[in-house]
DNA sequence: GCCAACGTTGGC
DNA sequence: GCCAACGTTGGC
């Protein structure tokens, strides 16, 4: 069975590709997230082993710098139950969990950025969810040659 | 910092 | 179930 691929966007001042590379494992809980879109991806169809594109978003600029992978099959999100946290959700129980995340692994940084104008610029990537006006799903599917694009386009440093 | 686009909430 | 109001996202 072919693994699905997607990409996951992050503010880097929040989390970035760096604060991965630097966790324990090089592992982290995607916690966070709270839209029923993004979830149902991660808590359906993500499954361990599954490559993801790191893309920091709200930055200038604005691109995907490294490549993941999804490291544990799905779980109830535990800062839900956290009242500290901000992710807090006192409308969950753990009875009841609404909130599902994935395990994050970093495999490795891309030789250099991909932007997302150089993303719209491709006619073949133009259709990414990510370069879509006004995409704000923080979790999306990418086709497999469309990964496979970006990671070659990554490779061609000489590009300019 | 602006603001368009989008998702969610809640009154009715 | 509609939809206006509101909050958030994220490119620019």
């Amino acid at each position: 069975m072919a693994r699905r691929c997607w990409l996951i966007k992050t503010e880097p001042g929040t989390y970035s590709f760096a604060d991965l590379l630097a966790a324990p494992d090089q592992t982290t809980p995607w916690d966070g997230i709270r839209n029923y879109q993004a979830r149902n991806f991660m808590r359906d169809a993500m499954r361990p082993g599954d490559p993801v594109l790191f893309y920091h978003s709200n930055v200038t600029p604005p691109g995907v710098v490294g490549v993941a992978e999804v490291a544990s099959e799905p779980y109830p999100d535990p800062s839900q139950f956290d009242a500290a946290s901000p992710y807090y959700d006192p409308t969950s129980s753990p009875e009841d969990p609404r909130w599902h995340l994935v395990d994050v692994r970093a495999v490795r940084e891309l030789p250099r950025p991909v932007g997302l104008d150089e993303i719209k610029r491709h006619p073949e990537l133009r259709s990414m969810e990510v370069a879509r006006r006004g995409s704000r799903l923080s979790i999306t599917p990418v086709d497999a040659a469309h990964f496979e694009r970006i990671l070659a386009l990554a490779e061609a440093v000489a590009a300019a």
